[in-house]
RNA sequence: GUGGGCGUAGCUCAGUUGGUAGAGCCCCGGAUUGUGAUUCCGGUUGUCGUGGGUUCAAACCCCAUCGUCCACCCCA
């Protein structure tokens, strides 16, 4: 095989045999989200640069390292989209979805990240999504999680995911915070392993889910979060524990969970697995109340989350969740001899006219029978239509069970149907 | 960006102290010239990732490089 040739690294092909179980997932998302009202959004997979630079934030890992960024030909700096809230913000601000209005959105698609692949983990992966715009209480961060919570069950995956919840607070909240973060591990600084003592000045925060045994006793004793929270963040917190509650959704405080965009205020959470290695996130969202003034237009609420969609076919093969994919044919129709592809093919389509949710499948390439109804059974056809000269000159068919004990029968094209409803 | 494992047929993998490259699956043909799945017989798989080095001799040892997987990091 030549080596020249080939996908580039951390960008996947799916295959015929992975690619109905993308479809099963996408077609459950895709029916849970609009038993709840939302609507569709595509936006392009390409956008300046600098709207991510300005949402993501500057100073995180996905914008220093991680994003396909590009001069366009007339060398505008142009960036593949790392994540789908920008790109969703951005275009509700340019057609006017945001203001004065309540939106509830989703989205579906790629996004690209250049990092070292790994199990869960790829450079071009797809997200799914969930953005609503225009609603401050928590009811709506309500709403949101106890969607995902009606995803898992329908995936049948509920008792494989456990939701996280804390909240960040307001940015005055979460900068005094920091600030006394850094000053207690500033103190400890001798027992911080090299990776925290870099995010000491980079991002003091992600301290907190360090994976480290020796920084997590150490933040034991350190200031929570939960401490420097207003009124307001812990009313809405409270109420959105509340409501989760009542509606009999399990959730886990979580005081070190935070997030990796710097856009999200007040409620996050995570639903996490620990059947997937290390990327344990299937789903992770929250509020970011700021963003949409960040950007340029006038201050509107917002709650959303995005899951992985990779990682959440993962864990249905994990779990072994998937049914058996649909077989390729339900009758397969083999004709020997040129003479008679034309009445093969009049067959053919006379099927597909009268069952118009079954895979006819046509043999195409000759051979003789033997191989032909080998080839039908690799297909996985109930039923195979064998036709030749002797069929075309009388106007009938072989029908030729190919999954049960019955004999094939030889009958008029005409009653090739309620032959075969004998069957169902 | 850092670390470790693995690269042999289309696929899954054997390959002993360095001594002619192997199996199963798949595919093709036949037993059965108009009948699959089962059975039997026969057949094709190849830059041993790539490039160097050591050696009489390298799939095997050494170096480099690329790919891949897992973990760190990051995150969905």
């Amino acid at each position: 095989m030549s080596k020249s040739l080939q996908a580039i690294r951390g960008m996947n092909d799916c295959l015929p045999e992975q690619t109905y179980r993308w479809q099963y997932v996408e077609s459950v998302l895709r029916e849970v989200v609009g038993q709840y009202g939302y609507q569709e959004i595509r936006t392009p997979i390409v956008e300046s640069t600098e709207l991510f630079k300005r949402s993501i934030g500057e100073v995180t890992d996905i914008v220093e390292k991680e994003m396909y960024t590009f001069a366009d030909r007339n060398s505008d700096s142009l960036t593949l989209r790392p994540e789908g809230t920008a790109s969703c913000v951005r275009a509700g601000i340019q057609h006017g979805l945001l203001y004065n209005q309540q939106q509830r959105l989703w989205y579906m698609g790629p996004m690209f990240r250049h990092e070292r692949p790994q199990k869960g983990r790829y450079r071009q992966f797809h997200q799914f999504g969930v953005e609503t715009f225009g609603i401050d209480g928590p009811d709506i961060d309500a709403e949101i999680i106890i969607m995902t919570a009606r995803l898992w069950k329908k995936f049948g995956i509920a008792d494989q995911v456990k939701l996280q919840l804390n909240s960040l607070g307001e940015t005055q909240a979460r900068e005094d915070f920091k600030q006394a973060l850094v000053v207690y591990l500033t103190q400890h600084k001798d027992k911080l392993d090299e990776d925290s003592t870099r995010r000491l000045s980079s991002n003091p925060l992600r301290i907190l889910d360090s994976k480290n045994a020796d920084v997590q006793a150490l933040l034991n004793d350190a200031p929570v979060l939960s401490d420097y929270l207003d009124e307001e963040a812990t009313k809405h917190f409270n109420g959105l524990c509340e409501r989760l509650s009542a509606a009999g959704i399990e959730y886990e405080l979580n005081p070190r969970l935070v997030r990796g965009l710097d856009y999200y205020n007040k409620t996050v959470f995570e639903w996490v697995t620990d059947s997937l290695g290390a990327q344990g996130t299937v789903c992770a969202g929250g509020r970011y109340d700021g963003l949409v003034a960040q950007l340029g237009a006038k201050p509107t609420p917002a709650v959303g989350f995005a899951m992985g969609i990779e990682r959440l076919v993962l864990l249905l093969e994990v779990l072994e969740s998937f049914e058996k994919s649909a077989s390729q044919a339900y009758v397969y129709v083999s004709a020997l001899g040129d003479d008679c592809i034309d009445y093969a093919i009049e067959v053919a389509e006379y099927l597909r006219d009268k069952l118009k949710d079954k895979p006819i499948l046509m043999h195409c390439g000759g051979g003789n029978f033997k191989k032909q109804l080998k080839r039908a059974d690799k297909a996985g056809a109930d039923f195979a239509v064998i036709l030749g000269e002797t069929e075309k000159d009388k106007g009938s068919v072989v029908l030729k069970p190919l999954r049960g004990q019955a004999d094939q029968v030889e009958i008029q094209l005409g009653e090739l149907i309620n032959e075969l409803e004998k069957f169902s």
